[in-house]
DNA sequence: TTCATATGCTCAACCGATAGAGCATAATTG
DNA sequence: CAATTATGCTCTATCGGTTGAGCATATGAA
């Protein structure tokens, strides 16, 4: 089928393998797709089909499929952002696990915009797929419906909904522990009692809240009492972080940071200080980054535990549509250096 | 549409809407994909059908439509991985400059593993892509010979091949310049002429290739002779990198490091290094990443320009499938620290 | 008034794969 | 040897949207 310039003038169909072996469309078609025991194909006629689909580079029409079958085996994921390692992250181990199920992943990226949210979803939902994944969604809720309305089940990743199962990271636990950690390191490597800094995300933010929580309780038990104005939330960019701590007075000995985005800012910021007033600092961040983990003052990173995420993710489109809207927290992993950091 | 559980018993088709509106499955068809103008049908007739639609949650069979037509508006690509920021940048902008196009992205991730790439390459041709991008592939001529059996024209991204026109950086420029900022740096704050180790990569790598080469010319221009064995290609994977600094006869003061994930293993042999030593180091590397932009040693890292790559991509995408089979290279982008680290 | 053109819409075929029903022929059973 | 069952395959309708052809009716020109 194969053309002089090295593009066929037309792509093979079952109806062609038919014509060259010379039977009908439908042995090659339940051949092909694996039907043919059921269908009383012999192995003999499934062996001459499955090498001549072979010799003509056969690949299957998914759309003719697709539209025929109930199922599309097809699932979406709409994700925030490639640019961060938990994302990353996220993006390929799902794609594994679909691809495990004999699944076909599609995801798209949405850059935090709620109308490309809503625009992918759309764009998700006209390829039939049988289930979305909602990660790290603006409006989770407003997906859900979109999808109900065209029957088709939803699970939320990462940021919770109250229309579709959640599976989460259990950002309290995660943050409880984090704030632990900074204020051993600032009372022990630098005489530091002192209430830290919380910086970055926004209040509206599911886990932004849940990791202020944490953080608060972590003071609160130690009978450290943490001032309002260390609590700051001026978004993820990392400009905004340094514009924020740039306007502090500076009296921050230990810096909780609320993600690896932020993170950027914090330790520009740090960078711009001088070095004696810099290496009298820690900070800890959740999200994990490998360079960031070993940056100077850096005493410990909460990373999701994205493997299990996904496993937990996937069990649960075993039992969609019918699964209960529940929240699932997978606990976080607490990431410490290796090496002492030589300041 | 929608039955009390939230989950409706059918989808909507324009069959469904012809009923409603009282007109033919052809009139909603076209009103719908924005031919009714050429069609000759009415203002009025078209705002009732959208009107229905939308009431009506209305969502387009992708399957449907592109089995009937004969461009399916898809794009296809596969990369390697997400978890870095270049592949991360390379995926985000894709997607984005596709829609810009009025195109849908599907985008696959191979792990770098062969298999994985021709299965992935299969998948996309099944959904009747327009054009596949096979970015970094490790067998670039033989997905484009896949995709030509299907009639469906290819371009390299990141990596070249010789069967489809490919876009690139211009690895070898980068290199040339990394390694001058690193040799000016070591004679400058350490007072070493020294070579510089080469660190990552493989050899049958084309950009690994190209990078020595203008690491190699670099020393070559200041008449300082490079052992062989101060070339070091044992993989991209940290581990390695590190395994093989740490057998080596500790003479260096300055490394070209050949990737960000090969960085990784770097940094961490470094951190292990008595302070005094690990200051007395630089090193610059291929690719860029904003923590390890502010590692203590780092003196550069090489960017590559991505929204001039995704750019160059459009570009040929646009005159597929008669361009000609050449190499496009886009220069790199140098990144010097904007702060002098404080060691 | 008559023919030509424009307007507004519908019909039927088709894209490729699939599932149910059906139909020969061969093998087995009583 | 007739009746039953198994084997091996084909026919046809179908999924939902798109496209070229076609067919009324309305409008304008001669």
């Amino acid at each position: 089928m194969t053309t002089d310039d090295g593009i066929s003038s037309r792509r093979t169909t079952i109806y062609d393998l038919a014509r060259i072996v010379g039977t009908s469309p439908t042995a090659v078609s339940s051949v092909l797709n694996g039907s043919w025991k059921k269908r009383r194909i012999s192995q003999k006629l499934a062996d001459r089909v499955l090498s001549a689909a072979e010799e003509n580079g056969y690949a299957l029409n998914i759309q003719a499929s697709v539209l025929r079958r109930e199922k599309s085996n097809i699932v979406g994921m709409i994700i925030p952002k490639y640019d961060n390692r938990f994302f990353g992250a996220i993006a390929e181990r799902f794609e594994e696990a679909a691809r495990a199920e004999g699944l076909f992943p599609v995801i798209t990226c949405t850059q935090r915009d709620p109308d490309l949210e809503v625009e992918a979803v759309r764009g998700l939902l006209s390829y039939q797929v049988d289930c979305l994944v909602a990660c790290g969604a603006t409006n989770p809720d407003h997906i859900a419906e979109l999808c109900a309305a065209n029957g088709v089940a939803t699970i939320n990743l990462d940021l919770p909904g109250g229309r579709a199962p959640s599976i989460i990271s259990d950002s309290y636990s995660g943050a409880l522990d984090l704030t632990n950690v900074i204020l051993d390191a600032c009372e022990q490597e630098l005489g530091s009692r002192a209430p830290l800094i919380f910086i970055g995300g926004r209040l509206d933010d599911h886990n932004t809240k849940e990791r202020r929580r944490g953080f608060l309780d972590a003071h609160a038990a130690r009978g450290i009492e943490v001032p309002e104005d260390n609590v700051l939330m001026p978004g993820y960019a990392p400009e905004k972080a340094r514009a924020v701590l740039e306007g502090m007075p500076s009296r921050a000995r230990g810096i909780f940071v609320n993600s690896t985005i932020t993170l950027e800012g914090v330790v520009q910021w740090m960078q711009s200080l001088p070095p004696a007033e810099a290496a009298g600092m820690r900070y800890g961040s959740f999200d994990y980054d490998p360079f960031g983990a070993l940056l100077p003052q850096n005493v410990g990173m909460v990373e999701q535990d994205v493997p299990s995420l996904i496993a937990a993710l996937v069990a649960r489109m075993g039992d969609l549509p019918n699964a209960p809207n529940d929240v699932t927290k997978v606990p976080c992993i607490l990431r410490l250096p290796h090496i002492a950091p030589a300041l």
